[in-house]
DNA sequence: ACCTGAACACCGTTCAAGT
DNA sequence: ACCTGAACACCGTTCAAGT
């Protein structure tokens, strides 16, 4: 005899995505979740093989926001502006979902490791940029440049590692300025 | 009627040292301590308030190794030459215990946070040379600029997340002699 | 003074039984 | 076809009882 869905995927993404960023990932477990869609734990596992592929669910939906955030920055402006609007763009997004952000860059179980196609098109508008500001033939160590110290930035920043006072905003454009500066030096 | 001592708190932060970068901080567990010590998990309670407090002398004691890897680079050097030979020490550092490494900057419960002068003794040599480079004035936001991009790399690379082929020794050298000219150029 | 087994509250996960 | 309680293996942690 069927029964009525009493909750979906996209209901237990999304309360994962909150519980997440409401407590950290200690937080987002499978009874929280169940709790807050209505059900009890064993019947998450109807819709979702574990915790770890529900992680991932959460960090592949975050990936897609982000794409969406990048993809609003103009593709015309020249690569200096453009560079410093995806870095800022992808700052604030960063803000907004700090916890989803870290498990991005995070190195968990490989089954929370989301699908590499949507890393690398949420990438791609910043590989483009520093493709143009540095050029074709070390666009690949420019954009490492650029990724590594903007998640480095956040990652520190987020986590309150700068604790030496200062203006963490005119750290982030100095540092934004002097990259940008630097790569497009002939090397 | 007192009982011999059967293990020592140096002997439990080095076992937990060892299970951590074994097996990440998953496999980091009181049970998994007290058995390579030789005793049971309700032993360790004697010498250590609970695992976030061993959690955070493993860090410690990992920022005690770093810096005096960081202490052996010479400060004779100038400070172009001496910036690279302690981001190189940093990176191989992290090579070498790489969950350790990455405790050092993970947001974790508050009572795994390392005492912040450890944290500030062992980034002193950095922020020396950094402040060299830069000059007084915005000796703080290069200092920002070098740890951001130094952190981003290592746990970008640590964690597999340069996923695009090409040499990654080639990226660091390529991002430490751009950094440092930015730095160096006047603002 | 240190060590232990037993116990408790919590996880994630499986599964037979219900509708 | 979906949902559930019960159960299992695992955590961290406490504590009374042992030596």
């Amino acid at each position: 005899m069927p029964t009525p869905e009493r909750t979906s995927l996209d209901s237990i993404v999304e309360a994962a995505r909150t519980l997440l960023e409401a407590g950290g990932p200690d937080r987002l477990t499978m009874q929280a979740v169940a709790e807050a869609v209505g059900v009890r734990a064993p019947s998450l596992y109807k819709r979702v093989r574990n915790r770890d592929a529900l992680v991932r669910l959460v960090i592949e939906a975050t990936l897609r926001d982000l794409e969406e955030v990048l993809r609003s920055v103009p593709a015309e402006l020249d690569p200096p502006a453009r560079l410093a609007g995806l870095l800022r763009a992808f700052r604030a997004f960063a803000h907004e979902h700090p916890a989803a952000h870290h498990l991005i860059f995070a190195n968990g179980p490989a089954a929370t490791r989301p699908d590499p196609a949507l890393l690398a098109q949420a990438a791609a508008p910043v590989l483009e940029t520093t493709a143009a500001l540095a050029g074709p033939r070390r666009s690949l160590e420019a954009a490492r440049t650029v990724t590594a110290w903007t998640h480095g930035f956040l990652s520190m920043e987020l986590s309150s590692a700068f604790n030496l006072g200062g203006d963490v905003d005119d750290a982030f454009e100095y540092g934004l300025a002097h990259l940008t500066t630097a790569l497009t030096l002939p090397d």
